[in-house]
DNA sequence: GGAAATCAAGAGCAGTGCTCTCGTAAGTGT
DNA sequence: ACACTTACGAGAGCACTGCTCTTGATTTCC
């Protein structure tokens, strides 16, 4: 198994398993998570709202395969732009990172809202989740290494309460980098966020008019406040 | 009309409309938004379903009603923060004010998740919540007017392209304040729901441990951004 | 007092997630 | 090649949802 020739049970498996996720993406861009159907679903697919069990246990397992990919495809975007400018300064990179972050939130919005909306009760991230979900703080954290092996970062302070914390989240995520540098990444990246969330969820509505000077304003201070230059 | 002594019809009607609301928001606070079912709640008052439809006209314009008191009921604990700290120096209101924010946030996942979670489908925020949703903005605004007032407000520097844009925001919305103060401000308050998100949507989980000192700082970098020291 | 508006109740429609059963087809071991 | 086990699709059905429509009673207003 796990070989290119596998039974044609399992690839019909994988090729259905595809096509569901596939027309699910597709409800879920269009109308949005609450309105994803399984039945709707498997109507356009031509089968039955049963059959579909077959391949996912629930409603919520399907939405899961879906949030997974939503963070692959967010995070495959953050990790080109920081790749296409491999070789720009860090503060460049930075941006170009945090606008293409923007830049798929803004053409997937029921995507983003589906992964950085409101999964409250309690949690209930599943295992598979995590790694995906990383990537896009990877990726910052790549920008800033890259930065930090330069002459391009800038030291920081840190009020002493917060010095255990920092260290413990740097020797977890970048023990090359300085801890208050990684603290002030985790805030930057929750306020790429805020500012991403605001724009798409329409709070800027009435308020902030020319949105793409304003992000890259934004993120640019994000940045310095990082220590990028 | 709209006096006190009304009909005993109206009067029970108020009555009546505000206790399906209670009891809607006693479920949304127990399950979250998308398990609030209409049904349930008529049941859990004893009336049938459809009498409820007296009093909202669908599901949508009870959550509307939910979303509104959600925003005062914010609103209201950021200005009280706002007024309990008046004699405080700004940098205190300012953090006292965002912690009031989280406080808020976190006593109350599923009405915070319920207005700054994800109304993607294009837009639909209706008039009625446009004020209630400025309070806190409002009260943010405050708290640095009152310190451009006194001495504690340094200036910011904008780039050129952004600032038509920041005179547009401070002439709509605080005349009196710088528009580098005001556009700085606009930033800071969506990164502020960004940091509050990141933590209440469990972003935070196995990254971030000691949220509240976490918190304190970042928000504190947040106020110096806008020129508060 | 009578006309008009308001209301609770019930039945009903279309839709949902999910479960169970049943006959059939595909893969597996001997 | 035969029997056995497993995976699968189809269908019926359950409990639930938001919402509409009709019916009959109650309240309000003229």
């Amino acid at each position: 198994m796990s070989s290119i020739a596998q039974g044609a049970r399992a690839r019909a498996r994988n090729e259905i398993t595809a096509a569901i996720k596939e027309e699910a993406r597709r409800q879920l861009a269009a109308q949005g998570a609450a309105r994803l159907s399984l039945r709707a679903v498997a109507r356009e697919l031509g089968m039955v709202s049963s059959a579909l069990y077959r391949y996912f246990p629930s409603r919520d397992d399907l939405l899961t395969a879906l949030i997974v990919d939503a963070y692959n495809s967010l995070g495959e975007a953050a990790e080109a732009a920081a790749d296409a400018s491999a070789d720009a300064e860090p503060l460049v990179r930075w941006t170009a990172v945090c606008e293409a972050v923007r830049r798929w939130a803004l053409a997937h919005p029921h995507e983003y809202a589906l992964i950085y909306g409101s999964p409250v009760p309690g949690y209930e991230a599943p295992e598979t989740t995590i790694p995906a979900a990383a990537r896009v703080g990877k990726t910052l954290i790549g920008v800033v290494r890259a930065a930090h092996r330069g002459p391009g970062l800038a030291l920081l302070n840190l009020p002493g309460e917060l010095r255990p914390e920092a260290e413990r989240m740097a020797a977890d995520f970048a023990p090359d980098l300085p801890p208050e540098t990684v603290a002030a990444l985790v805030a930057a990246w929750a306020q790429l966020y805020g500012l991403v969330g605001f724009e798409l969820f329409g709070q800027f509505h009435r308020v902030v008019e020319d949105r793409e000077a304003f992000f890259r304003h934004a993120v640019t201070r994000l940045a310095q406040g990082v220590g990028l230059h």
